[in-house]
DNA sequence: AAATAAAATGAACGGTGTTCAGTAAAACAA
DNA sequence: TTGTTTTACTGAACACCGTTCATTTTATTT
């Protein structure tokens, strides 16, 4: 059956036409400002087609969701042939912090949106790459109790502590509550900040 | 001129029937879901008169935005008579956090929306209030350095992560990316996250 | 009481996400 | 090849949104 197969593979390209789209017209000029009607503009298709590839826009957003945690995972795994834990760990946490910085938009898709989410409930299938990202960092946070780097024994409480302030850091900037600071002094602030609570935790923990 | 003051009264009782109206809304039904036809209902007036008090809906919110400061700055002034720098210090990071669990549409409006933000960026005094409180955070850093708690002199930097922590662990919550955790366990998870947070920074900064 | 000024209205504009009857194209059956 | 059925796509229409403005209602002044 090479006819079911071609549809198929034709299928999978228009959605990946839709979201090539989607995600350059989101990178470029942010979400909100972002219409169905855009996107069928940009890939010369009337709106109405869009929804025969995606139940609605959250859905359309939920696969770049997706895809954002890909490539932060990605991110996260350049760091896995450091050997020292904590170093491991805090050039983690630099790189979460990068990569919010230099990619605000999918950032707030996976972090800060509610839209999505709320579409979503049951879907639960849906924080799986979350949740590996997440047992990344549990899985740093135990080695790091293991080599002795931090005194107590709580993986959970720990990791969540460190991902809320970086998590913390970048959404201060993400969502500009920083104007107390000079503009080119923001992110170097932050930066500033972090390098101050990884002083904090380093072997007092 | 008694009915020139008149006038000035009702119109700021006007102002208040509309900012009160559209707080029950925002509180009930968030913000994405009031409309101002939704607030011109309630009020039981036409839509086109809440746009002879208010020049758009990013100034209504920005009235909002101030009140919600200034009922969060009231929270802190309940930890002024902590003798304490350090007990006082960390009494205000749970009070931060109990005011965003508390009031998550609030703390959406203050710290997590872009929208008012961006309409105003010329006036710079709307963030004054925003100013005040974080400058009492500094303050507090501050008492606390002097009283050798933290030993390291950067105000700037280890308020900002202090903050930053706060912050992330209220905004993990009100967006709800914390599917990892039972429903009812994830506040006390985040709370714990804080202790834990609390007992890092205790003495060892 | 008439003229003027102020306040409130609600239809209208251009936008949004989404639906669906209708049309065009492709796949199948004869 | 022709006719029929299935699939893909369209674009007008729906109900909403924030916002504007000519018009009407109400209040004040002359």
């Amino acid at each position: 059956m090479g006819i079911t197969e071609r549809k198929e593979r034709e299928k999978a390209e228009m959605k990946r036409l839709i979201m090539d789209a989607a995600r350059r017209l989101f990178v470029e000029q942010g979400f909100e400002k972002t219409s169905i009607r855009n996107i069928a503009d940009e890939i010369e298709y009337s709106p109405g087609t869009i929804y025969l590839y995606y139940k609605d826009k959250s859905e359309l957003l939920f696969d770049l969701h997706q895809e954002s945690f890909q490539k932060l995972i990605e991110q996260f795994q350049r760091v896995l042939n450091i050997r020292d834990p904590f170093e491991r760990l805090t050039t983690m946490g630099r790189y979460y912090m990068q990569y919010g910085f230099e990619n605000p938009e999918l950032y707030e898709l996976m972090f800060l949106m509610s839209s999505p989410i709320e579409t979503i409930e049951c879907r639960e299938e849906i924080w799986e790459d979350g949740h590996v990202a997440f047992e990344m960092l549990r899985q740093i946070v135990r080695e790091c109790i293991e080599a002795g780097y931090f005194k107590i024994d709580d993986v959970e409480g720990t990791s969540m502590m460190i991902w809320a302030t970086v998590h913390g850091l970048v959404t201060i900037h993400l969502r500009k509550r920083t104007t107390m600071f000079r503009e080119d002094e923001r992110i170097p602030r932050l930066e500033h900040a972090y390098e101050r609570f990884v002083e904090l935790i380093k072997g007092k923990i």
